[in-house]
DNA sequence: CCTTGACGAGACGATACCGTTCCGTCTCGT
DNA sequence: ACGAGACGGAACGGTATCGTCTCGTCAAGG
């Protein structure tokens, strides 16, 4: 599925003459800005070699198609997210959660590029196979550290339901600040965070 | 902004020679069929001809660009949704409310389409518009609705966000059934509808 | 110093749309 | 019966993108 070639992304120490990481990352940057555009659907490999000031060919020797590109490059950014830690409360670790995740929604970046992603995962499936283990099963296992760590605490029923508690954990906070673009609030994360905790208690 | 003739979508009981409904109605079907199949981005007003049956004349002569169609269609569809009737209680409202919903998001076209034209809008200020109208306006009318009967009657108290109640009647439902595509489910509807309202009350 | 190989640039044929403009046909209301 | 006008179909010139291929340049390693 993803057949980009290693080497580029992880050339190692030395790797031998090779595909030069500047060009690479400046495609790289290209594609991201590109995708946040014009969409998914509408980006070009001439727009994306345009804006990083490439050749088509630099590109088509680093990836066969655009969405072989999009399936590893999407993959390499998701990756990063690191764990929430533990703050001890469940108040802590959700506020702690939804200000990270916040934060990253507001991206400029971000903003314009998770929602098309969402919306082309429906038309290809290796998009919906990235997203699907980035977004379904990374964020799944943080949010349910984070539940099941509240249920030790003893803060939480144990019949808490984890995936209804990730709807809660990702929906209004995507739904307030992707599609609704709610401006920037603290106050508003803090009452989403004690109307959270209420609906996973209920 | 939106400048399709009144004449063919609402020609009155007799207007003279008139386009014809028939065809008005096939491109219409054919227009959301090709939006479900490619995406508004790569969406083609010659595709929606050839599914339609027609020429692309007979659309140009109704809608002056893809743009002017995607807005008019989309917004007289949007318009349909009734007012969710008063159950008596806030929780046969939420319920009432998320079922409607639930079964709008799992309509085949509806749940290829709306989220692909939720990304558009941040490319296209006419889709943007026609959102923020029919989604924003008529929703937050709709939940405001429900939100204020239950004040009145003492299920909530007068303190309720009615914005954040808003992105967590849609929030969640939006990401679990749109996005996460959970399989169809009253009793999670059920248990929705109880930690919706324990957030609300928080 | 000379070979190697990635580089930017861009031409290439193929394909797809755009929005417009013609056909010749058919269905109306008059 | 007639004329207006919408119809499906097809073609127009123009633009954009695809993925491939060929240039001449340039930097590094042997």
């Amino acid at each position: 599925m993803i057949t980009s070639m290693e080497r580029s992304t992880d050339p190692g120490p030395r790797g031998g003459p090779v595909l030069q990481d500047s060009v690479t990352e400046a495609i790289t940057n290209a594609f991201f800005e590109e995708l946040a555009a014009v969409g998914y659907g509408r980006l070009s490999m001439e727009a994306v070699a345009r804006r990083a000031g490439s050749g088509k060919a630099a590109i088509y020797r680093r990836w066969p198609s655009k969405e072989a590109m999009t399936a590893d490059l999407v993959g390499q950014v998701s990756v990063r997210a690191a764990d929430t830690l533990d703050t001890g409360t469940l108040r802590g670790d959700v506020l702690a959660f939804l200000t990270a995740t916040d934060e990253a929604l507001r991206h400029p970046l971000v903003s314009r590029i998770l929602p098309d992603l969402l919306a082309s995962a429906a038309y290809h499936p290796a998009i919906a196979a990235v997203l699907g283990d980035e977004i379904g099963t990374a964020r799944r296992r943080k949010v349910g550290a984070i539940l099941r760590r509240a249920v030790e605490r003893g803060e939480l029923p144990e019949s808490a339901d984890i995936e209804l508690g990730l709807d809660f954990m990702a929906g209004p906070l995507y739904w307030g600040t992707a599609i609704r673009s709610a401006p920037a609030d603290p106050g508003r994360l803090e009452r989403l965070t004690d109307m959270i905790i209420a609906a996973l208690a209920a």
